[in-house]
DNA sequence: TCTAATTGCAAAACCGGTTTTGCAAAAGAA
DNA sequence: TTCTTTTGCAAAACCGGTTTTGCAATTAGA
């Protein structure tokens, strides 16, 4: 049903019709009862507007992209409930993606969310975005960057400081009086995971110790994961202490430790919680962000530049906590 | 730059534009240098149609709507990207919201959904939504529900067969030498959570044992749960085994666990897996539903029905399999 | 050489709305 | 009573595309 053949049911023009269903029948002096008999029967055969249309002739699509790395992460997933949550208070809705870490795909979905229309994107980037970025923002197109920058294009950013977080976790290991201080992260350009493999490095050398890395490759499938993490433990028996770039780095280091021939207990921390990690024993310390902040500041910071197109950007850097859960041993 | 400025710049018709843009300058007879000469400035322009105007034409929005509970959830979330990926395959993209489980919220996305005239909704309905998608039904959108059915009414539906997965799991416990097994489980009147809660009675009575039930209210806070949780184990001290109709329950359990004043080990078993059931020690069985399956028969089961709308509907039960973790004490 | 068919494109109609403009009839002012 | 406002709504223009139709110019056919 549109709003034509309502028009062409009750005998009236359909500018008229448009007038009275948006509450616009003053300002157009629509009298009384034919604006009562208009929605009297627009109510009676629950006629609902075309959105499409409505966005079209209007400019406002109310929906906004949200395109992060994987939303079945348990850092994603729940920051994308979050800024949901929120985007709805504001009465936007979301269309999302997810990249998978790959170039192609997330150039293809914020081309197809720019022809869509959507009012602003939210955007977690992978490598290799940053001419695409630098043309929306010319655009015009209300955008916001989180949880990695992207190295020289300046955009709105929220995010936590991966360096100082990553130094503060180091250091902890350090003072629980563990000395062979591994870490485990994927060998991503990203900037988030340069700046805490840079935290780690920094805090080695100031403590005179000998960096220890293993660096895995984003796209190893999981059982190759582990047992990479497995010949790593098994080839460096001098470790005693681990830090790992992510959660999922740490769970799958779980699974490798339970792999090996004999077992063995490190001090383990990790960059993002887990559900699991209060719930082992021993427990597994972490840096935790706190996701509902980052998702409203996200949300806050999109809304005020849609409001109000900014001539600056702002850069938001939420501090995370240090959760220590296991005790010095 | 809209099609009308480039047609004027260029001197030509609008729809010559349009034909040439969309390969159809042949069926157009548009000439081969008139072709070029379009693709040479709208390449050079970067010229990218408004996907709504597209829309609104063609009544293609190439977008489907996916509604669930919680896209946060360990669940959900995962189940969330397989389906992205899948309709990627098929060239749609995704618009999503997460119902968390109330009626209104539920209500609205829909009709937000239908009004912006996606080609397909794949739904993880609240209870008080049948009125809703009966509505949807007649009006011939293509519809997928999934992980729960809605009484009384027929649809696709792609799930797992929530009771006699819940059978064997309780027989499991009982065959592992427990004797005494409480369930843990929300009070919701959604089908897959009754259907769980009567295959536990129905082998509870087989084996002439007391149902032991806990049931939480489903909007209950987490630490709310947890000292709920932690109450039931204090009263009930007889109880040496638990089942859970979700996985989170167990988590919340094993936090209540903690708390308890003298350690106690039960016996466990989960609806739906979880990353850390196979971490902790002992380790905890589970029913896992085959998330990818899951995923891939939701979308196969929609994309037949957009390409060639049905007459009937399919209901597909996709077996879970018991994963039994814990050796028998 | 005259008519018929084909070529090449412009023009128009349409998708389903919103918003501005225009105009006859009624009401008010002089 | 006549001119000016105001009222109430229809008509038209627009959003940015797609697709069908129409028509002049060229080519082919006889």
């Amino acid at each position: 049903m549109s709003i034509s053949e309502i028009a062409k049911h009750l005998n009236v023009s359909k500018s008229t019709v448009s007038l009275v269903i948006n509450g616009k029948a003053e300002q157009g002096r629509i009298s009384q009862e034919l604006a009562k008999r208009i929605m009297d029967y627009v109510n009676e055969i629950g006629y609902k507007p075309n959105a499409l249309a409505k966005s079209l002739a209007t400019g406002k699509t109310h929906t906004i992209g949200l395109i992060v790395e994987n939303i079945g992460d348990s850092f994603f997933g729940p920051i994308a409930l979050h800024i949901e949550e929120y985007l709805r208070q504001h009465g936007y809705y979301v269309l999302y993606s997810s990249t998978l870490g790959e170039e192609d795909i997330a150039r293809n979905i914020v081309q197809a969310m720019v022809d869509k229309q959507v009012e602003g994107l939210i955007l977690s980037p992978t490598i290799g975005q940053e001419a695409q970025v630098m043309q929306v923002l010319k655009n015009k197109m209300p955008l916001v960057i989180f949880d990695r920058r992207i190295p020289g294009v300046e955009t709105n950013y929220v995010g936590t400081d991966n360096y100082t977080a990553s130094k503060k976790a180091v250091e902890h290991l350090f003072d629980s009086g563990f000395s062979q201080i591994g870490m485990i992260t994927i060998d991503s350009q990203q900037p988030q995971m340069l700046d805490r493999l840079r935290g780690y490095h920094e805090i080695i050398a100031k403590r005179k110790a000998k960096p220890q890395l293993l660096q895995l490759s984003y796209t190893l499938e999981r059982p190759d994961r582990i047992q990479a993490i497995k010949e790593f433990l098994q080839n460096n028996k001098q470790l005693d202490a681990l830090y790992f770039s992510t959660n999922y780095l740490c769970v799958s280091t779980l699974k490798a430790i339970q792999l090996l021939p004999k077992a063995k207990t490190y001090g383990m921390l990790a960059f993002d919680d887990h559900e699991l990690f209060e719930l082992l024993n021993p427990k597994i310390s972490c840096i935790r962000q706190p996701l509902e902040d980052i998702a409203k500041a996200i949300v806050a910071t999109l809304i005020a530049q849609i409001k109000e197109p900014k001539k600056s950007f702002t850069d938001q850097v939420i501090p995370s906590d240090l959760i220590i859960r296991q005790s010095s041993r």
